[in-house]
DNA sequence: CATTTTTAAACGGTATACCGTTATACAAGG
DNA sequence: CCTTGTATAACGGTATACCGTTTAAAAATG
């Protein structure tokens, strides 16, 4: 079933891991001819990667064409947890039906997540948490927008690595914590009480974080 | 500081407006090379306006990547629907304060719409408000999510056009009111009650439609 | 040494060409 | 008449080439 993955793809997921690997740092450019010279491959599909990237938040382009690593600011960290703070509760709530039918995505998650022990995997954890609810909303476009809002952050929390590396531990408990309790939410009580406590996760997730806000 | 635009930002543009006059109609398939010749063009900007207007959502990519004008079905109606009631009135909380400052281009734009004649007008009239209170909010993600909504929004609104052409006048009158309501909110009450009525105006709209649901 | 001018390399936008795949219309067979 | 096979046209993915613009470095000037 699977189609043969076309370069612009390929590209595509190469450069996103470039950059959330900060091989590719903040503001980089990336020319069209160089990057395709590295992937040996020709300027066109690494055009359409560029393209592609820029929808998912993680490059940008300058008033003449030319895309760079996108440089995340605070405010740009605020928009983020605004944006989640909408639309996260509101997956939440229609989503419960779904997971109550079958809660087993999010319970062998969860148990990776327990399991995680570089920041890499937490971090990867917590958010297939939060994207397998929304999957579960049923909402194609609170799905999409959700991607690319996971995009930035990911962006945004691989610039924090330094400061977030010494507490993987206890932020792993407590993530943990809080996810267990919004399975129980979700398959226990209604849909309002889950979008209630998915507002105050994602809440207090943002009150935690290092950020210059 | 106009920059030229470019070929695939014109040709994005021109197939945009003949998809929402339905020159080309739900399900019309774009090949690029077709497409290149109208336009007088090549084959490489054509493509490039194509993925933008997949971006819109008025375009839709078969898993063999030809481009078809997006059908839409009454849930994908609906899924705007939600969106709208999540997203704007988080806008409108943020945009009172912006809105106090300067109230001019909402006052121009609800004047624009007491003289709408046609069903064209009224629609661009009602829309071009609700865009310019996203901007209001000074939420960037915000607009663009906003103005990628509005392009589906019109895309159903043009399959519904016989349907509302003879309503247009009742229409206009209590889209003017309603907005009128909201302006007068924004400037003299909170932000949370400007939010509270922003849901309650997007909640009417879409129960007075005749959406098949 | 600082500033401006010149120049060469780099880059993006676009056109064209090639190839394998997909769709389609038509013919052969049931 | 419907199904199935086949030939052909259409289409998309990709590579390469050209050109004007932007950028950055070197050279000239004060």
């Amino acid at each position: 079933m699977r189609r043969p993955t076309t370069l612009a793809d390929s590209a595509a997921a190469q450069l996103r891991q470039e950059i959330l690997d900060q091989v590719r740092p903040s503001g980089a450019l990336l020319a069209e001819a160089a990057v395709a010279r590295e992937l040996q491959i020709s300027r066109v599909p690494v055009r359409e990667a560029l393209f592609a990237l820029e929808r998912d938040g993680l490059v940008e382009f300058s008033g003449t064409g030319r895309a760079h690593v996108k440089t995340l600011r605070p405010e740009d960290f605020q928009e983020l947890f605004v944006l989640r703070l909408a639309l996260e509760p509101l997956g939440a709530k229609l989503a419960v039906p779904a997971i109550r039918r079958d809660p087993s995505r999010l319970e062998s998650i969860l148990a990776a997540t327990h399991k995680a022990t570089s920041l890499r995997e937490l971090t990867r954890g917590d958010l297939d948490f939060h994207e397998a609810v929304m999957e579960a909303s049923g909402h194609a476009r609170l799905v999409r927008l959700w991607r690319s809002l996971r995009a930035e952050l990911e962006l945004w929390l691989a610039g924090l690595q330094q400061q977030l590396e010494r507490r993987t531990k206890r932020t792993r408990e407590a993530t943990v914590a809080d996810h267990q309790k919004l399975l129980r939410c979700f398959c226990e009580e209604s849909p309002v009480a889950a979008e209630r406590l998915m507002r105050q996760h994602v809440a207090s997730w943002g009150a935690c974080l290092p950020a210059p806000m």
